[in-house]
Formats: structure tokens, sequence, C-alpha cells
DNA sequence: GCCGCGTTTTACCCGCTAGTATATTTTTGG
DNA sequence: CCAAAAATATACTAGCGGGTAAAACGCGGC
């Protein structure tokens, strides 16, 4: 209804920036990319707290585009429809979750870490990530079957390339005998479920007890594979 | 769009009689009740599979009504609206699982059973459960928040009853010295989240799958309260 | 065979929302 | 300071879905 949809400030990307957008004033060519990044973000933000508290259905473009103090044509020319916008938030827990696991994975070879930290660190860092995202992730969860068939596809590849990539931590710490599960594929997949279930235990605006909820996940998936 | 609503089998109730009605020919005497109870729960049957696959909110009660071979105000007649049909689905997973409790904990206090043998028994059957009702359990999970105020209240008193019991369970075990936690409740609350991930490993069709996902939460489940 | 009552259907309304064609404002650059 | 073009708003449509009033059906009893 009224003006200026750019009030507030930037998406806070938690740490590495996901479009691959030198966001700002880098080297003073090409502003224009930056500023079209960060109107998506924006929505995005907005629209993930939207729609986790309205639901996908029930929220309509419009409570979106007041939120943002814009219209609808606004979000149709930053957005394919609604779908795209939701693929979009869909995609953003698991995104963030993959990175994070490159970056760790990364750092822990530089210094030779143990595997039992490897996969330590990656399940605190991860958890961490999810009370960061819980809007999008709830989203996620709750909405992904109005996803289109191949938003929802894609996403669930990259669900799969997290589960697998666990798996082959457990291994690593099997080979060196610091555990003992029967399955570690399997076992990869209800440690994402323990992970999942942080969406239930925290409410955003709990404020400090999201951290106490990383250490109980944390502790519980590794008690899942026989550590502590 | 065509006639007879009543063309199938009775809705299954897994064991116990949750309404509390002589279905059937008990007596003789009034066969309007179980008529009524029987349609309803055909509704519910038919609704919660239809919310299973197209989400509350996309699914229509026409397409309900199609599906049942009647009209939408058919359904008028025995819900008092979309809302009340959705209240009833969510419903369902919680209370027989409480009913199970009653009826493991009461044949559990006539023989005597060990504390850990309880716990034991009480997961299995509570996920055998989830595993029959699936359909029920996923659409409350996926639209609780659709759910009328009041209702959601009901239901999430019932399922921290649930955890409640779950926890003195635990710490019985705690008691008797064959298992060590750190906190019953906290842990009664993500053996919970253990429980609900079945509804991702498991997808109704996959047919005899379900024993298998059930043998691997309860085991999970075990792990986590440090029994193997 | 027909009356009356409970059940089920036909036919309708109302409100709402995704999406769009067109107008208007703002920015760019000359 | 002014045109061109990019960004954003206004105003509209089309279709759908929840809910309902009133007609039609069917099944006991007489």
């Amino acid at each position: 209804m009224t003006r200026n949809p750019t009030q507030a400030l930037p998406a806070a990307p938690r740490r590495s920036a996901r479009h691959a957008d030198g966001a700002g004033q880098t080297t003073g060519r090409e502003i224009r990319p930056g500023v079209v990044a960060f109107k998506r973000s924006r929505i995005l933000e907005e629209a993930s707290a939207l729609f986790y508290e309205k639901g996908y259905e029930t929220a309509t473009l419009d409570m979106l585009a007041d939120r943002l103090s814009a219209t609808k044509p606004f979000l149709y020319t930053y957005f394919k429809g609604k779908a795209a916008i939701l693929s979009a938030i869909c995609e953003m827990g698991v995104t963030e979750s993959l990175a994070a696991l490159d970056r760790i994975e990364a750092s822990s070879a530089e210094i030779g870490a143990a595997p039992v930290d490897l996969l330590r660190t990656s399940l605190r860092e991860v958890a961490g990530i999810i009370i960061d995202r819980i809007e999008y992730l709830v989203v996620y969860q709750r909405e992904m079957m109005n996803l289109e068939r191949g938003d929802a596809q894609r996403i669930l590849r990259l669900r799969h390339e997290f589960d697998l990539r666990i798996g082959r931590m457990i291994e690593a710490c099997m080979r060196d005998g610091s555990i003992t599960v029967a399955d570690a594929p399997t076992m990869s997949v209800w440690i994402g479920g323990l992970l999942s279930w942080m969406t239930y235990c925290y409410r955003p605006g709990s404020a400090r007890s999201g951290e106490a909820v990383v250490e109980q996940a944390v502790k519980a998936c590794l008690r899942l594979v026989g550590l502590d």
C-alpha cells in the first residue's frame, strides 16, 4: 500500500554468500546485481516469516507485499510466482548446511582432525544453522508438497547428499574404531530426524534457549552413534 | 457425483474402540448410532488419505465427497466443517497411543514386568501405531497450524501427557539402575522426535518395510537412553 | 399405496486470491 | 534539464472453494 520497500537491513546471510554476488560497492563495477540480490533476499526473509506463521496457502501475496511496504506486481518482478518464492525458501536450509560441511571438511583436512571431531563439529554447526534458519526449515517440512515436482526433487537430492556425507563421516569414525553402529547410512537418516526435531523444540522468540537445544541435539546425535 | 457412500469395509479401528460406540449389532437395541459412527470414520479415513496426498488447503470438500461417492452437504451432516474434520484426524494418533500405553501399563503391572521391558514394549507398540496411522500423523504434523486454537491446545495437551508418561517410564528404569540419562523429561521429547521421524522413513505402499522401520526406530530410541 | 420424517442432493452465493494489462513514477545518462 | 528506459503501482479479471437454503429422495408404519 505505501512506499519504500528497502527500509531495513540486509537479509543477514549467516556466513557465506549463497548467491555468488559481490553485494555492495566492491570495485565500483555493477551495483545493480547486488541490489537485486538484496531485494530477493528481503522478500524471502519476509515470506518465510509469513509462511511460518500463517501457512503457505493461507498467506497471500498481498500480505507479503504489505509487509514489505510494496505491492504484488513488485514481487512478480523478482520471482516467477508464489511457488517460486516457496521453492527458494525451501532450498535454503539444505544448501547452507551443505556449504557448512564443505567448509568444515576443508579446514578439518588441513589440520588433520580426528574423524570424531569432524563429526562433532559438523553436527554442532548444522544444528546452529537449523536454529538460525528455523522458519525456513519449518516451512520446508510443512509445505514440501506444495513445491512443483522438479523443485521438490532437486531439494530432495540435496538432502540425500547431506545424509550421504554424514554417513561417510560415521564410516570414517567406525574405521578408526571410535564408534560402532549397525549401518552408517541408516544411522545418518535417524540423525537427520533428531536434527529436524529441533524445529519442534525451539520456537523463535525463546531467545537464548536456542543454544541449549543445539547442545541437546548434538548430544542426542552422538549418543545415537554410541559416543558419550 | 454418484451414489452409495457406504460401499467399502469399516474404518478398521486398529484395536480399541476410540469412540465408545457399540458399533454393529450388539444387542439389537439402537443400530443408528453405530451407523453414524461408521460413516464418520469412513469420512475421516478418506479425508486423511486426501489431505495426506494433496495437503489440507489444496484438498477440497468436493474432492472428498467424490471419493466417498457422496456430495458436499452430506459431509456437513457429520462434521461442522472442514476444520472439524481436520481436528478429528489430528487427534487420532495421540489418542490411540495413549490408549496403548494404558493397556500396556495395566497388563504390565499384573505380571510385574521389569521397567525396561515396559519401556521397550511401549515404544514398539507406539511405533506400530505410527506406521498403521501414518497418514493421520503426517497430516497432523503438517497441518497443525490450520487447527482452531482450542483443538490445537487440546491435542497438544494429549501429546504432553504422552511425553510425560514416557518420561516416567524412563525414570523408573533409572531408579532400578538399568539405564542412565541426564534428564528424563528432556529425553522423552527426543524420543518423540525419533518416533515422529518414522513418518519420513516410511511411505505407505512400501508394504512390509514398515516393520523394519519400527525395529530401527525402537532400537534408536533405546540407544538414546543408553540401552543397546 | 401413501404419509411423514430423517437423510441426501441440487443449485446457488459470496468472498477471496493468483495473476496481468496498463498507467505512473523514478532513475539514468546525455 | 530533458527524454528514454527501468522500476513500481493501480485497477482489474477469472476462477475457485467453503458454506447453505430448499428441493428430492427413501424408508418405515398404517
